[in-house]
DNA sequence: CGACTCACG
DNA sequence: ACGTACGTGAGTCGT
């Protein structure tokens, strides 16, 4: 049966604009509402699948309504600026989107459904959806009513049935006998005064309509009830008409006039307008997308330089059938000398990882090679070419698969996903489908098209923002020795972790059991509510500092309450244990790959804002080593066999050297070159004392005021880690800037970089946008100042052990040794070696990190050796 | 799916 | 007067 899908346009973008954050685009308008809107008619095009649709909206506040009753919707707040004027918008998107819209003089958004929906015939099912109760009374045989709970997201289905089990048995006209007499405050529609929505239910269900309850008004129980129905009859009679739907609007009720005439060019270029990223193809996957007309080149109006790119018709899509077609292809692409943009998908566990679905475009077609079906070898003997030189996003995977078939891929001199990450680092996906949307005119939904048609677009943009040199000497070469490391893994020796996973799990079980005594009660220690509960209600603990919703009972919290009850004591034990349990015992667990025996993290190279690597199943970047029981768990992480020893080799205090050095600061500078402790020569400064006389305590001071500096201070965070007044924080501060003039005029000279170019960078050029500094919003300004000051030194750090990675990479091949990395920690890379190797490949570690750059402060990386991570320390 | 907490640099 | 350290990922709870 065909399906005619009837939107009430006004509720829903209400629902919308209150369920969403305020969303803009760069231009300042207002778009949260019609995204909200646009994301539930894809949902709702997706599960209804219409044969015919129209969005209804409210034209203005006077209607027929309004003349019988001035009051009619006269409480109603006013719509808000930002909401209103996302009406329009909305409508002008939809129509773009041949998605027919109504809007009439005189009559709401009710009306106009209410009368398409009447005059529906009975072989249309219609489905109407809606946030307001009202419309029930349009439920009959083949009309529905999809009400939005809460939110957005949630509907409900209210066919006659449902309405009948939610309202008593009434039948869903009745609704407009119940607002008679409770009236609706949202509508300013005042019914009976003092009957609220359970007595009008009771009313009607025993007297069925308004009329019949007004012509029994002596009966019914209350005495002050009765008066009421007697006072205010008229007004009953006058609610219910105006609580009443229309049901003869003047229109075309054909519902073959609303069919889905498809998505125009307009809607793409108004949806990109609206920086509504991925929209258009998702609606295109649901509604159809009109033709154009020959020669018409969208709306720029000039011919655009993707024009041939761009369309999928310009693209024969060959297949390749057998291993002859296989050979002669591979040899014309390796003659040919052009780039090879291309995709791939691989499945499966290391090392035994395949590659399925292999796309590539090469003389205007697309090749779709399936490596499972034929030409193998020659596919691989391609991949394998330095020569064929190939742009692939995110390829790590396929390096991976090459090194697991004992080849390496080579020549991969493009990364569309890589540069885009450069060009905007803060992007949640780099996903080939996005950044075509993102980038191009036209995507191809993610093929190797798209690949192509990004190259040169990226290579422009990078270029302009000075980003090629990163791209091409630090980031491109890079991902391949993340692959190598992140496919040979790090050795867990199993046996250890089972057997602290079984002695903790007991020490946990026994705290837990402890603290249930101590409070007397049962509660989950898990949740920071019920523990809040019990501490502050009670046990009558007082309350230090509260969260958005609640008690806050962390560390710094607990660590205030200690002394004040035994059982803080035991809840400080049990956090500490059970996060060592659960994220590093339970959870490695299941990631120990069996193929390899190894565990196997995903570095990231995309996912931070500053430049650094993450690192995912696991995190491997955050192991304990802070507290004892912690560094237990780094004694599991061995050498595999073959090897002896782990090594460790961390930079000493890299950011501040690189601050010490971005800045010019000529006191910091000093102490670096002279091999000073900086902490304690900090100290000296700022406590006015000689070297000889700093106390640990001012030392410790003094440190955790460096950290501060390279974060951007504030006097309050300060005061808070150290502990101490704001007003003794700002003392030190002021006392460091006194000292280390270079680094205040440093972090002046951020905040301005920043303020007149919308961006900050590191020493290699790398970018990010920070365009709240320039917000009204103090918060939001003051958060991007500190990132100014910050990201230039987190991210040349970060650039910095990128070569330093590199670099190690080239020299240990070059010596030939067995030895290899594993792991980055950030400031700190960790290897496996043998004992033979261990002098050899400590000095090339070693001389690889500290020469990486040169700054005007030495660099300089320690190296530890021992027979378990922890031992390497 | 957001909030909270906590592990790391 | 504003309220705050920078950058991550994961486990758990509760709506």
């Amino acid at each position: 049966m065909d399906k005619f899908l009837i939107i009430d346009g006004s509720s829903l973008i209400h629902r919308a604009f209150f369920a969403l954050p305020a969303f803009t685009n760069q231009k300042g308008v207002n778009t949260g509402a019609v995204y909200g809107l646009c994301n539930m008619l894809l949902k709702l095009l997706q599960e209804v699948k219409p044969s015919y649709m129209a969005v209804a909206f409210d034209k203005s506040r006077k209607s027929f309504r309004t003349e019988k009753f001035a009051d009619y919707k006269g409480q109603r707040k006013a719509t808000p600026p930002e909401l209103k004027e996302q009406f329009p918008l909305a409508i002008e998107l939809l129509s773009a989107m041949g998605i027919p819209t109504l809007e009439l003089d005189n009559y709401e958004a009710d009306d106009i459904i209410g009368t398409l929906s009447a005059a529906a015939p009975k072989d249309v099912e219609v489905i109407i959806v809606t946030g307001d109760r009202d419309e029930f009374q349009l439920i009959r045989e083949n009309v529905h009513v999809y009400f939005t709970k809460k939110g957005i997201t949630t509907i409900a289905d209210y066919d006659e049935n449902a309405f009948s089990a939610e309202y008593n048995g009434l039948v869903p006209r009745q609704i407009i006998d119940l607002k008679g007499l409770m009236g609706d405050t949202s509508d300013n529609i005042p019914g009976v005064p003092g009957v609220g929505p359970k007595t009008a239910l009771k009313l009607i269900s025993e007297y069925q309509s308004v009329e019949n309850v007004l012509d029994h008004a002596d009966a019914v129980k209350g005495k002050s009830l009765q008066e009421k129905l007697q006072t205010y009859r008229d007004q009953a009679l006058l609610s219910k008409e105006l609580a009443t739907i229309c049901l003869t609007v003047p229109m075309d009720t054909r519902p073959g006039s609303y069919t889905l005439t498809g998505l125009t060019e307009k809607s793409r270029v108004l949806m990109q307008d609206l920086q509504f990223k991925n929209m258009w193809t998702r609606f295109a996957a649901v509604l159809p997308v009109e033709k154009q007309a020959a020669g018409d080149t969208g709306a720029s109006g000039e011919p655009s330089i993707f024009s041939e790119t761009a369309s999928q018709a310009a693209y024969e899509t060959v297949a390749i059938g057998d291993e002859a077609q296989a050979r002669d292809l591979a040899g014309r692409i390796q003659r040919s000398g052009a780039l090879l943009p291309m995709t791939y998908r691989t499945e499966g566990l290391l090392p035994q990882t395949d590659l399925r679905e292999v796309q590539m475009v090469f003389e205007g077609k697309r090749l779709v090679w399936d490596p499972d079906r034929c030409g193998r070898k020659e596919l691989l003997t391609l991949l394998e070419n330095p020569d064929v030189h190939k742009a692939i996003p995110d390829p790590k995977e396929l390096y991976k698969y090459m090194l697991g078939q004992q080849r390496e891929l080579a020549g991969v001199t493009e990364d569309p996903a890589l540069a885009a990450y450069l060009c905007e680092p803060g992007e949640n996906s780099y996903d080939l489908k996005l950044v075509a949307e993102t980038y191009l005119p036209a995507s191809c939904g993610g093929t190797a098209q798209d690949v192509e048609a990004l190259v040169p677009v990226l290579a422009e943009k990078m270029e302009e923002r000075g980003l090629t040199k990163l791209y091409r000497e630090i980031e491109l070469p890079l991902t391949r020795i993340l692959a190598e490391m992140e496919a040979t893994g790090i050795t867990v020796e199993q046996g250890m972790l089972d057997a602290v996973t079984e002695s903790m799990t007991q020490q946990v079980a026994g705290l837990e059991q402890l603290a249930r005594d101590q409070a007397g009660e049962d509660f989950n220690l898990n949740s920071p509510r019920q523990l809040g509960t019990i501490l502050f209600e009670k046990l009558g603990l007082p309350v230090i500092k509260k969260t958005k919703s609640g008690y806050s009972t962390d560390v710094s919290v607990l660590e205030q309450l200690r002394g004040e009850h035994p059982i803080i004591e035991t809840i400080m034990e049990y956090r500490q244990l059970s996060k060592l349990l659960s994220t590093y015992l339970v959870a490695l667990k299941p990631l120990i790959n069996p193929n390899t025996g190894r565990i196997h993290t995903h570095f990231n190279q995309m996912a931070t804002v500053t430049g650094r690597l993450s690192s995912t199943d696991p995190n491997l970047q955050n192991i304990p080593t802070r507290t004892e029981v912690g560094k237990q768990m780094r004694r599991m992480f061995v050498p595999g066999k073959g090897y002896d020893l782990l090594m460790s080799c961390d930079y000493s205090q890299v950011e501040l050297r690189i601050m010490a050095s971005m800045a010019g600061d000529e006191l910091l500078i000093d102490s670096f070159r002279h091999g000073q402790d900086v902490h304690a020569r900090t100290a000296s400064e700022i406590f006015g004392v000689p070297l000889d006389e700093v106390t640990p305590y001012m030392r410790s001071k003094a440190k955790t005021v460096n950290f501060g500096i390279i974060y951007g201070i504030s006097d309050f965070g300060l005061g808070r880690q150290l502990g101490v007044p704001r007003g003794e924080a700002a003392q030190y501060i002021e006392s460091y800037f006194s000292r280390y003039t270079g680094v205040r005029e440093y972090m002046e000279r951020e905040k301005q970089k920043a303020r007149d170019l919308g961006y900050v960078e590191t020493l290699f050029g790398r970018r990010r946008y920070l365009p709240d500094i320039h917000a009204s919003n103090f918060n939001r300004r003051s958060f991007a100042e500190r990132t100014a000051i910050n990201t230039p030194i987190q991210g040349t750090a970060a650039d910095i052990i990128k070569l330093a990675m590199l670099k190690v990479a080239r020299e240990l091949k070059k010596a030939g040794v067995k030895s290899r990395v594993l792991l980055q920690v950030h400031d700190e890379l960790v290897l496996e070696i043998t004992r033979e190797e261990q002098e050899q490949v400590s000095r090339i570690v070693k001389d690889a990190m500290e020469t990486a750059v040169t700054l005007s402060v030495p660099l300089v990386a320690e190296i530890a050796v021992g027979r378990t991570w922890a031992e390497a320390k």
